[in-house]
DNA sequence: AAGCTAGGCGTACGATGTACACCTGTCAAG
DNA sequence: CTTGACAGGTGTACATCGTACGCCTAGCTT
């Protein structure tokens, strides 16, 4: 069996072709555009010939966000607040190219590259970090929590595929008169925020940092590797 | 026009009964379970007699939200740090009644319901916190992310539907034995996590006691209302 | 030379969202 | 009381989706 080959010399498929193709699909037209049928042309297949490589389309999405974790970075010769902090931003540009993947990552079965990159977060916090078994996972959850999320704001706000925002955005805006007067709040945040320079970078940047100099007061922390913040052994405060 | 009526003495249906029966179906059976033709049934209604209510499906959706929106309260007669810890668990629950939802708060045209409840958020931070504008884009857009992330994370690690995470959770162990040899701080959490009252409560609470501290040690608080950090002026360390 | 098999093809089915035309009971206007 | 408009429920139909099932063939193994 050779690559080339079938009716007509095109080559033939395989299981990684077919993910990296989705991806691209994908990648292009949002989630919806990504069709078996779409998926098949764009690989001058018939529809039911993808099936000889994924068992359903449920596989197909776990191996194209397995496609995307391989993408993300966790560092292992840094310290571990520049580690997490890379890998954070790692994770966020990885959503960014591929909006689809937002909401998506943890569904379905893990792929290898779900498992490595889990396991190196997990080393980092444990081995380098050395926080306490219970502290890691906290912090593990937190710093997931955060980034999916954010991610997922970004990804409505900014729009999944480009056009939608500016159409929402309007949308919202152009209900006028009876619209954002009786919202004083919000219609600050909408005069005001676009003179301020904002960018999503920055915003990620702030609450990343606000967690992980939260982390670096924990408990258990080795003196010498830590962030900025002085390591006063609490919890955060009851309330 | 009275409700009771039509062919055979019953009520006739108006947008908030689609929309209640909607979140109903939904809360049921999961996202993929509110189908059309399934809601017109359970309303003893043909089909396209719900597009004399809503517009399409995605405004039936917009509606849905707004009423998930409707749900999470903003206390005002409190301090901010209070409040925003009540409004946080509040949309936690809400998301948690209403696992649809997670994912799509903010997508779509936002609804009454939604534009009240940033108003309040925003309030909150403004004039009872009393950030700076730009303070106050930073903290909402942390805790929502952080709000988000969470219920997303609960969402597909407890299950949508409360039987797909067992399922999911036995298909990653059982890919013994050739499974978590290779990840010993993947399979820490597999065989110690369960031994320690881990309980998604007092996850999300952790995360956002350890967000709200933060928040209290930026500048611009009012010296008396404020949470129990002591408040240094600072941003987040650089890194 | 024989035949096994991987992998591409064709057809077909049920489910979905929804466009369009129709039909009917209710109520306001005369 | 009659009439006509109209709000709201009905029926049919279509494009699109995922995918089950069976066939067909090229090329490798024996």
């Amino acid at each position: 069996m050779q690559d080339t080959a079938a009716a007509g010399g095109r080559e033939r498929l395989n299981r990684a072709k077919v993910l990296r193709a989705a991806v691209e699909l994908a990648d292009g037209g949002g989630f919806e555009a990504l069709t078996m049928r779409r998926l098949a042309d764009r690989l001058g297949v018939v529809p039911m010939a993808l099936y000889k490589h994924v068992a359903d389309k449920r596989e197909l999405l776990d191996g194209m966000v397995d496609l995307v974790f391989a993408e993300v970075e966790v560092p292992a010769d840094v310290d571990w607040r520049t580690a997490m902090h890379h890998r954070a931003t790692s994770m966020r540009q990885a959503l960014l190219r591929h909006p689809w993947a937002v909401g998506r990552m943890e569904t379905g079965t893990p792929g290898p590259a779900n498992l490595h990159h889990h396991n190196a977060v997990m080393r980092c916090l444990r081995r380098d970090a050395r926080f306490p078994f219970r502290m890691a996972v906290h912090a593990y959850n937190l710093m997931d929590a955060y980034v999916y999320g954010f991610a997922l704001q970004e990804k409505t706000l900014a729009g999944d595929i480009p056009a939608e925002a500016a159409r929402r955005q309007k949308a919202v805006v152009d209900r006028q008169p009876s619209g954002l007067e009786d919202y004083p709040y919000l219609a600050e945040v909408v005069t005001e925020l676009p003179k301020t320079g904002f960018t999503f970078a920055d915003e990620f940047e702030f609450g990343l940092d606000l967690i992980l100099d939260g982390l670096s007061r924990m408990p258990q922390q080795p003196s010498g590797t830590t962030g900025s913040g002085s390591n006063s052994p609490l919890r955060p405060s009851a309330r």
